[in-house]
DNA sequence: ACCGGTTTGTACGATATCGTACTTTCCGTG
DNA sequence: CACGGAAAGTACGATATCGTACAAACCGGT
């Protein structure tokens, strides 16, 4: 009998049940599921560089070249030129994108408000500071990019 | 200023810093992330059918068959008939797979261990009661593979 | 014993993500 | 202010996962 992963399986399997139930949510809306998420974080901190987009979903830039590529030729997103780094472009909404982005946004408060008040505060204590192991642990800080070097 | 999203977000985090760190102790390996959770979970269980990776994992019918393809390949793992199924198969590990499923399953064990090192009981029982509340908001059962009639 | 419906796994084409190479621009140091 | 290195994106070929279609076997009702 081995011994049951008390944070990887828990962990795991929430995670699918969050992929399954938004994508679920998002279907209706045509969106797939890093599609959404890139549209309701645009939502919120509009306009972005792109390298922000890549470590915030931990997406290699060239993921998220195709991923904004589909969102561009759907006219909910638009690239202008970084008014003050011309390597750079800033992503922006479209008016389309922005009510998209509302909606993508009002499905995932729903969940988290759902969520919460399947928990009491203590609760909600403990899962962060058991997150807050998980990042001491792999020392990973996830900031950079880090494309190449990574050995 | 949009509300922070307190479960989506370190949850999303968490999930790539484990994928970060994993991955980062399985190369040494030689074994993609996914490679190595399906030898672990051999190491315990084997043998099992196919369907029963793919429930577990969350994956596709046809990628478990790509997957296993690949570990077969390398030697590490093998597909027997059923016996008491002749659809199905029963996959088991190869001594060299069992050898490295036994390297794979004391990383996690260790990770476990430290992550389990850094948080107090009543934390624990809060990240499961967070759990529990995703599934209850999820309603995602996640024990059928549903490949068809998601709609 | 048959027959429809379900389950198991594979085959194969479609798509998404990745990894590397490359261009352009920025920045710090001399 | 020139120059080497770092950083931002893109291009493009490689790979992994997915979705659908399919063949074989199982199962339950009649």
């Amino acid at each position: 009998m081995p011994e049951p992963l008390i944070f990887l399986s828990p962990l795991h399997k929430a995670t699918r049940q969050i992929g399954t139930y938004l994508s679920s949510r998002m279907v209706e809306l045509e969106l797939a599921g890093s599609e959404g998420h890139v549209l309701a974080y645009l939502g919120s901190y509009a306009p972005v560089p792109i390298s922000e987009l890549s470590s915030v979903f931990g997406h290699r830039k060239s993921t998220l070249t195709s991923l904004l590529d589909r969102l561009e030729e759907r006219g909910l997103i638009r690239r202008d030129v970084h008014p003050e780094d011309r390597r750079s472009f800033v992503v922006s909404l479209t008016p389309r994108g922005r009510k998209l982005a509302t909606r993508v946004r009002a499905v995932t408060e729903e969940f988290e408000a759902r969520v919460r008040d399947g928990v009491t505060a203590k609760d909600l204590e403990g899962f962060r500071r058991v997150m807050d192991s998980i990042a001491n642990v792999t020392q990973v800080e996830l900031k950079p990019t880090r494309q190449e070097k990574s050995a």
